[in-house]
DNA sequence: AAGCGGATCTACT
DNA sequence: GTAGATCCGCTTC
């Protein structure tokens, strides 16, 4: 079984530091965001099971991934089955198949090679194929490990979204370099100008 | 069958 | 700092 805890907010936390590795390349995570269930109009699973999200609502240990503006976006599902939610992988540092990223991402400084979830995933060479991927099984090409030790945490809302962006529930290593941007969604910035 | 918005990224100013 | 590209899935006709 997994060492993943059934709350988002505090598998959120767990992740920070842990690394996840999909064949040569692995990712020490240090940039998540929390996406809970019914009450977290932000969250896919918000609205009930859909065919998209239905890793969502499946058993914990798997891989929910999304499309979005052309990318794929990559959760840890820690949840009970029939439960949404999920954790977002956002950045990430990498420590193993530098070469692998490398190419994956182009000439790019390597602390931005896994910096945001769209780069994060194709650092990993993630696609939509591996919705739903087993984290936690030894025949699957991802595995999840947990941190050495526990590092420094920072909090505060989460980026891009438009509907709950008071609620502080992106997480992230304090200081780390690897960590993203803060922007405000643009429909969420819209609302905000005059007239 | 078509429209539209979104948990984004990059380049350019 | 800001605008444009980009494309899948949900909503609506």
């Amino acid at each position: 079984m997994s060492w993943l805890d059934p709350s988002t907010l505090v598998t959120a936390r767990l992740l920070l530091g842990a690394v996840l590795r999909r064949g040569p390349v692995a990712v020490r995570i240090t940039e998540v965001e929390a996406y809970a269930a019914a009450d977290d109009p932000a969250s896919h699973a918000w609205k009930g099971p859909t065919r998209r999200n239905a890793v969502m609502f499946g058993p914990p240990g798997r891989l929910y991934t999304y499309a979005m503006h052309g990318h794929t976006c990559a959760n840890v599902i820690c949840t009970p089955e029939g439960v949404g939610g999920g954790v977002l992988l956002r950045a990430g540092e990498v420590v193993l198949g530098l070469e692998d990223a490398r190419t994956r991402r182009g000439d790019v400084a390597d602390h931005r090679l896994a910096r945001g979830p769209g780069n994060l995933t194709r650092a990993l060479g993630i696609t939509m194929v591996d919705g739903g991927a087993e984290l936690f099984d030894p025949e699957s090409p991802f595995s999840l490990t947990p941190g050495d030790e526990e590092p420094e945490i920072s909090a505060g809302p989460r980026v891009g979204v438009s509907r709950a962006a008071d609620v502080a529930w992106r997480f992230w290593i304090t200081g780390d370099p690897t960590v993203s941007a803060y922007r405000l969604a643009r429909a969420a910035a819209r609302d905000i100008q005059p007239g």
